[in-house]
RNA sequence: CGGAGCGUGGUGUAACGGCUAACAUCCCUGUUUUGGGAACAGGUGACUCCGGGUUCGAAUCCCGGCGCUCCGACCA
């Protein structure tokens, strides 16, 4: 993409009513846009990240046997109300709405009751089952306060996935399955390093669920991580003396072996049980006739919380840094020109070399911004954008029937005949 | 939901109760410049969040809204 194209512009201040860092980056170089507390936009290249992240998680679910559904935002209150779960007093952070004639709805905060629902006219026999399914839509939560950027907003996208199971015995082998596919996810976006699978108390629906937890100081939670292990618990496991015994016996672990850290929660996953199935009376026929209910379970992930969560932890004082498979562009080319401009040789190569690039499939971000824009405006744009690996042409080194390579993340600088530019990305 | 702070051109800021609301940046014209956010000249752009009130006079003081940020509570 040209970038004289891309109607967004990086901003040299900070936003005003911004102080986390994510929104502040974010914004800046023209990913997202706020439209209110705890709501945002995403601009051309945030959409662009925000689709590779989908596309990731895509993998990875379709990897262990999951099918992608698309669910309805508008949520019928008599689905809710079969699981007790409409209720303000129940669930506080609905947003409600009305039908003209004043029929109510609700503004879908999560699925589990509307899948479950929908499953009935699905499940019958054990034959049906497993059936994994998951979509990546956008949540409604009327949080009290919106925070932090887009790591804590009222309108976001979020990937739920639920899972049908005949037993409890095939529903925890999906779910140590899950564990797997998240974690690759995590790595794939380049925060494997800093997220630990989390032992988190279960809330209502069982006795425990798995968080997955990317230590940052912008974090919400207070983890205990084993360093050796790669695992971690979440403080509130610690404060409940009881479930602290077992879980860190059955863990393995010792309370002293622990460091505290700061994170985010960038996924979650939890044992259903019965709560649903029983709700809705989801049944299944089993091959001796009888009827049993089926086992659920619910995991989550938060692309647009993802995006955030790479700005807070993978950025540096001049900008972003995308690692690569999440990065919008895989290339940013900068050329700088020579005085005959647009017409002159050096314009020439650059425009040659983009059309080479694209050609070979590399989606890469060229500015081709005449020398109204100089150098260092380029540059320091370049740096706040983030894209993984910059390759400048200018005169100089089309001299050389070279281009100039920097990799963003550690500002490395090389030079690359011309000819194996394309070598810089296999 | 408790507490604190804030709301002024697109953006970031300034302005004692008193001239035509100032500066920087962005943007537009032109000249010059060309490897880390250049220089000069000219120009566009604001009912100072909204509604009331006090006053000869309000961006400024008072009241009420709305909005934003932060701390806390909450967060299957």
């Amino acid at each position: 993409m040209r970038q004289t194209t891309l109607f967004t512009k990086t901003r040299k201040e900070a936003p005003k009513d911004e102080v986390s860092k994510n929104a502040d980056l974010l914004i800046r170089a023209g990913f997202i846009h706020k439209e209110m507390a705890g709501v945002y936009s995403y601009l051309p290249l945030g959409l662009r990240v925000l689709n590779k992240i989908c596309d990731i998680i895509r993998e990875e679910m379709g990897a262990i046997g999951a099918q992608e559904l698309h669910l309805t935002a508008l949520q019928d209150k008599k689905v809710w109300e079969t699981s007790g779960r409409w209720d303000d007093a129940v669930v506080d952070n609905w947003f409600k709405t009305k039908l003209k004639n004043d029929t109510e709805l609700g503004l879908g905060f999560t699925h589990e009751e509307q899948l479950t629902n929908l499953m009935k006219d699905y499940i019958r026999s054990v034959h049906d089952l497993p059936v994994y399914a998951y979509q990546i839509q956008t949540k409604f939560r009327n949080e009290t306060r919106a925070k932090s950027g887009i790591m804590r907003g009222r309108e976001f996208l979020m990937k739920d996935m639920y899972s049908f199971s005949k037993d409890v015995a095939s529903h925890e082998a999906f779910y140590e399955k899950s564990k797997g596919a998240y974690k690759r996810v995590y790595e794939r976006i380049g925060l494997g390093d800093k997220t630990f699978i989390t032992t988190a108390l279960g809330g209502s629906f069982s006795k425990f669920s798995h968080e997955f937890q990317t230590v940052t100081d912008a974090g919400e939670d207070l983890i205990y991580v084993h360093e050796g292990k790669g695992i971690a618990v979440n403080k509130e496991v610690l404060d409940d003396a009881t479930a602290a015994q077992s879980i860190l016996a059955e863990l393995g672990i010792a309370r002293e072996e622990l460091v505290e850290k700061k994170a985010i929660e960038v996924g979650n996953i939890f044992p259903l049980g019965t709560r649903f199935s029983d709700a809705f009376e989801l049944n299944y026929q089993d091959t001796d006739g009888t009827k049993k209910p089926v086992v659920m379970g619910s995991y989550g992930i938060g692309p647009s919380r993802l995006i955030g969560t790479i700005a807070e932890v993978l950025s540096d004082a001049n900008g972003l840094v995308w690692p690569k498979e999440v990065a919008p562009f895989q290339a940013h080319l900068i050329v700088l020109h020579d005085k005959d401009g647009k017409e002159g040789k050096v314009a020439k190569a650059a425009d040659a070399l983009y059309d080479k690039l694209t050609q070979a499939g590399i989606e890469a971000l060229y500015d081709d911004r005449d020398a109204k824009t100089r150098a260092g405006e380029k540059f320091a744009d370049s740096d706040l954008i983030g894209i993984p690996i910059r390759i400048i042409m200018s005169e100089k080194t089309l001299a050389e029937d070279m281009v100039e390579v920097k990799i963003r993340a550690t500002g490395e600088v090389r030079k690359v005949p011309s000819c194996d530019v394309l070598a810089l990305f296999v």
